[in-house]
DNA sequence: TGTCTAATTAGATAGATATCGAATTATCTT
DNA sequence: AAGATAATTCGATATCTATCTAATTAGACA
């Protein structure tokens, strides 16, 4: 089992911590419902249902499909559970001690790159350090899942505000795949050098 | 495995939904502290420590030993992980959508005595229906655990303010058991009638 | 193109909570 | 008993966030 990123597990609980959003995750536990559904079913307004559902889809916790001008939000149980799970580990709990990233054990190009709280500082100039950055980035993504356009700039988001520079790169690299809109993480043995 | 009460869980992750909270069960996951140690630690006050820590406590996330005037705090390494599994479930999940407690499936006399949240309305007068409701109330415990008298105390004011008199009850029905100060449930054979 | 609909974003306000210094409590020491 | 120490509780303030209305965006459709 893999440790998370402190930032990132505070993302998550944060995002947990207020009763309509786990009522909200309780109704798409059940099936999926557009923001007037969900709005007329917790007795809110639907910019106040947004604003929740948007905290929710930064830290991953559901995904928005689009219909027409209707947004259909869905329940990402596998990342709920995998989050929920490591906070159970002795191991995980002890990387919060700090209050920083978890930069021990980063390759030295990729820790120069990186604030202290694990996000980039720029965008690398050389090839020759671009491409640790970009494989330290692609293991961001889950082995064997699909994203959708939005959800690797989410992301990529964290990490960096120029989601289309790193995008366009992972790509070019081929570390990430595309096809008619979704992307997924390629075997490593793929990448370019 | 057990499905929590909706209300248990928000508490939980509510708990842990701050930095410094997370740094406390970080710090705590190493080893046990005194609230001077852990003050230090996180460049804060001692009342502020004192502040998060007895969020923690109330959630069951972390309990307190103290020896003279030193307050020594440990991680309650099970709570965190059995409370942290449970929201990888979908039907944990779906136990949050209503904002109410969980009341189906309850003995008909104890869903009387329980309002929306799943407090208790009132201490029941006769015997025919006390019993019920302390059964109810000592299946918050967990079997097998020890519990300091903070403990039996924390866990009953979350059902009812008069702790004194439930405490009181559950001992006097042998549902709890309580030796030099620490409390244990009882095997459900022993209880009286 | 204009209109309708669903959702999001912006801006304002009310409510919740994190933090601190001061006061209090509990325990130990002499 | 008196003073010292560690922690908690209290009360005030500053920060954060949940919620709403109004304005804006984006898509559907005629």
């Amino acid at each position: 089992m893999v440790v998370e990123e402190p930032a990132l597990v505070l993302q998550f609980v944060k995002a947990l911590a207020h009763e309509s959003r786990l009522r909200l995750l309780g109704l798409l536990a059940a099936r999926e419902h557009s923001v007037q559904q969900l709005a007329a079913l917790l007795s809110l307004k639907e910019p106040t249902v947004s604003h929740h559902l948007s905290l929710l889809r930064e830290a991953g916790l559901v995904r928005m499909r689009q219909d027409g001008n209707t947004h259909w939000y869905n329940l990402e149980l596998r990342t709920v559970s995998r989050l929920g799970r490591t906070l159970g580990m002795r191991e995980q709990l002890e990387t919060f001690a700090s209050g920083q990233a978890n930069l021990a054990g980063l390759d030295r190009t990729v820790r120069n790159y990186l604030t202290a709280e694990g996000r980039l500082k720029a965008f690398p100039a050389t090839r020759k350090k671009r491409r640790p950055i970009l494989v330290w980035l692609v293991r961001q993504f889950e082995d064997g899942r699909r994203y959708s356009e939005a959800e690797v700039n989410a992301l990529i988001e964290r990490r960096h505000h120029d989601r289309e520079t790193f995008r366009r790169e992972l790509v070019g690299y081929r570390m990430l795949a595309r096809e008619s809109g979704v992307y997924w993480r390629m075997p490593e043995a793929d990448w370019a050098p």
